[in-house]
Formats: structure tokens, sequence, C-alpha cells
RNA sequence: GGGCAGGUAGCGAAGCGGUCAAACGCAUCAGACUGUAAAUCUGACGGCUCAUGCCUUCGGAGGUUCGAAUCCUUCCCUGCCCA
């Protein structure tokens, strides 16, 4: 029924940065295929933004591996914490959601996760279910078991603290939730990014408390965005979504810094180690760069997608960047006559093409845009007189303009 | 509760009565180069304007002044020290 302990380890050592501690994970693995039980493998989500992206399929793959070698996923919905609104990471407050938010964001988070998980073995909690039920005197004996002293060590807090950064009372309280989600669901491992660390072991430390084995902690690389230096995420705009249509996951990729090649086979494609190892190789025997991150821009569509999708994509990125001409399938607007501006300038912004005619007339200045193909002088040039053309905006922002009577 | 130091454009950070739409760095955008890049170089980077210029910004609200990001009052927020 399930895999060897060896056939297993293979499986889930790849691409991970710590499993702590790894002997243990091996008994529970060797006590599960002698039991034929499963293990609990948990994942927390955040609820508070929904849209995934290739940062958060990392540990969604293994959690989707650990589903193939017949263990159980446990998808937490952070519900309960985020109605509250944690201000971690010091900057901007989180907005309180309410419980109807959570819930949709919930659902939105489950039907993206399962473009990289499995349907069967896998189950979803929102941890308002246990911690909305926690009386204050219960959250008190919850935070007695741990000590600010134990808190501070979380690299987070430390930083923040010698910083003189503000850090309110309540983010002690988060990792001491995320650890009773471990202790409710009776977590044998629970997965995150090594940005997890601290709360993953917080909950060894917890279950102990409350009389469980203590959960393994496997923590997955943090992804790399595509600027190729700072942590993959929406909010720094250098993220892939997996929700991503093909032209953007194809697009995006390529335009990732080749450094992060081999880490993103590695990490978000089902390659082969052997096949990892023949990448490297070649890289390292002078192939072109470009070819292998083509190769891995149509997998990652593939994956996302269909082989199809990959193929078309990679198509009109030649058209466009290599033939340097316009997309397939253009945005298209229909103007009427008395619709139109009287200078290209006025209708770049009309069309939302220019955040503000100060915007427009930059882009226009610098030569950043082009009619058909030719580009536009002055800010003064009017909207050339005919029926339909297309509008070149920057590198790749294109819209067909129709000009026609309304019927 | 008391003392001290702070809150400046997306972020970091200068400025401390006029020459401030506000140096500089990062991020961003456009152009050149290229492999689509990355690195590099050039330019832009509050809004309106062909332009001279005008309008709205320096935590909030008042005030002093011909003139305030800069001075005063007060409120809010943050950090440190003392209690």
């Amino acid at each position: 029924m399930f895999p060897t302990l060896n056939v297993q380890m293979d499986v889930i050592k790849r691409g991970v940065s710590e499993i702590i501690p790894e002997e243990d994970l091996a008994r529970k693995i060797e006590r599960s295929i002698a039991s034929k039980t499963p293990l609990n493998i948990k994942l927390g989500c955040d609820p508070s933004r929904p849209d995934l992206h290739l940062g958060h399929s990392v540990v969604l793959r293994k959690l989707r591996q650990f589903q193939e070698l017949g263990h159980q996923a446990i998808l937490i919905i952070g519900d309960f914490t985020a109605m509250i609104g944690d201000p971690s990471g010091k900057s901007k407050t989180r907005p309180s959601l309410t419980l109807e938010e959570t819930r949709q964001n919930g659902q939105t988070y489950f039907e993206q996760a399962t473009k990289v998980l499995s349907a069967k073995n896998i189950s979803m909690f929102y941890n308002s279910e246990w911690l909305g039920k926690m009386a204050f005197a219960d959250v008190i004996r919850l935070a007695s078991k741990y000590t600010v002293a134990r808190m501070l060590e979380r690299d987070d807090f430390t930083i923040r603290y010698k910083a003189g950064e503000p850090i309110s009372i309540h983010e002690f309280l988060y990792p001491l939730a995320q650890a009773m989600d471990s202790v409710a669901i009776k977590a044998d491992v629970e997965l995150g990014g090594t940005d997890q660390k601290f709360n993953l072991l917080v909950g060894r430390d917890l279950q102990r408390e409350y009389g469980l084995e203590p959960q393994v902690a496997l923590t997955m690389p943090i992804l790399t965005g595509t600027d190729g230096v700072e942590k993959m995420s929406k909010s720094l705009d250098n993220y892939v979504g997996v929700s991503d249509t093909p032209k953007d996951i194809y697009g995006k990729t390529l335009r990732v810094p080749d450094t992060q090649i081999v880490p993103w086979f590695e990490l978000l494609t089902d390659v082969t180690n052997a096949e990892l190892v023949a990448i490297r190789k070649s890289l390292a025997a002078g192939t072109n760069p470009r070819d292998v991150k083509r190769r891995l821009a149509r997998t990652l569509v593939a994956l996302y997608h269909s082989d199809d999708d990959a193929r078309a994509a990679e198509e009109e990125f030649d058209r466009i960047f290599i033939q340097k001409s316009v997309p397939d399938d253009l945005d298209e607007t229909t103007l009427a006559p008395d619709e139109v501006p009287p200078t290209t300038h006025a209708l770049l912004s009309q069309l939302k093409l220019a955040a503000s005619n100060s915007e427009a007339r930059r882009l226009i200045e610098q030569g950043g845009v082009t009619i058909d193909g030719e580009k536009v002088g002055g800010i003064h040039d009017p909207v050339p007189s005919k029926a339909e053309f297309v509008l070149k905006v920057g590198k790749r922002r294109f819209m067909k303009v129709i000009i026609s009577p309304r019927p």
C-alpha cells in the first residue's frame, strides 16, 4: 500500500531545506507503513491573500508528493487570525476580514491549491473552529506555556526588536495559535517555507505540552521571484500566479534572470533528479541559457494549462518579441468617431493605457508609443484617420483600436 | 505618569523660515544594448499644461509670518530611558 521507507524519503527530501528532526520523520513513516495508517501532513494557509503564485506552489507541491505517497493532506485556513488582522512583517496592518470574506477567500484558496494538489487524500479546516471557541482564560493558559525570551528568538522579532520597530503583543500569539492548529489536528508533519521554521517548531513544543507526539517540521526554500532577488510575493509584483494565462506564465518566466533557472526547475517542476543534473551540466557546458529557460517556461505553462497552451504561448512570444509583430489575441476597443480624442496623447489616457496625461506624455516623449509599428513622434500627433490600428505602449501593452459608428 | 528621540513622495533617507514638488539611494516606467533577459548606459518618475506657469503634497487640526516641510500650540502614532 505505502511505498518503502527509502522510496518515500527520497521523494520527500527532494528540494527541501530542512527536516527537523529527520529521524522522527523516518520513525513516523515506518510506523505508518506498519500500521497502514497515513500521516497527517499539515499546511497552514493565509486566506487574507488568496491569490496563489508559484512561491506558494513550492510547498503545495511538496504536500502533493506526500499525497502521492498515500498520506493525508490537511489544509488549515487561518480564518481566525485573518479576522483579527495580522500586522506581522512590520509595515502595514493587514486588513481584518469578516467571517464571510475569510470563507470566500478560503474557497478561492482551495480552488487554486487544487491546481497543484490531488483531490484525493485531502481535507480542509478553518481554524476558527477551535481557536474561536477558546475563552480568554484558555488563551492565558496557552500564553503561559511560552516565554518572552523564546519568542524573541524568532529571527523576525529579533531583527525588529533591535531595529526599534514595533512588535505588538498579539503578534506573539500568532505562533501559538498556529501551534494550536497542530494540536487540534494532531499533525505528524507540518510544511512551510524556511521563514516558517520558528512557528513550526513552536508547534512541536505545544504538541508535547498537550501530550501529543511532536510533529516533524519540514521547510522548503523560499522561491525567488521574477526579479531574481527578492522572495516571490504579490506585493513586490515579482510573481507568477498559478491562475495566470499561458501567455503570462511563459513571458514572466522567460524574464527571470538566468540564475533562477535551476532552482525553478528543482522547486517548481517534476523533472527528475537525473534531469536536473543534466540541466546543470549543459548550462555549465555553455548551452545558451535561453533555450533552457524556454523549456522551463513551456514546462510551467504545461503544468498549469496544457502542452498545447505551452506551444501556443511560445509561438506567441516569438511573434511579439523576436519577430516584433503583434500578438494573436489583442485586446480590442471600439470607439465611435465622436469619442475619438484629437491626439494620440489624449487617447492613451482615455484608454487607460497610461495612468495620467503626464504619464502618457512621458511615454510618447520617450519613444515608447507606436501605432501600427510607427513611432508616435510628439504629444500633439493626431490620432490616425484609419478605421482600425494597433496601439503599442511600452514593451508589451497592446490595444487594437477600432473606430466605427455605434450600431 | 515623567524625560528624550522620531513621523517627509511606493520604500529608505536628506532638508530644519524663502533659491522645495522637496537632494540622494532602492523600486518602478520608457529608450539603447541583448537572448525575451540579467548587467550596463540614457532619460523620466505628484497632477494639469506646448510652454512661461498653475494646483495639491512633507502624521492630523489650528496658529505666527509678506512667506512654513522647516517656528508655536494641540491632538494622534512609533521607539528608547525612568517609574
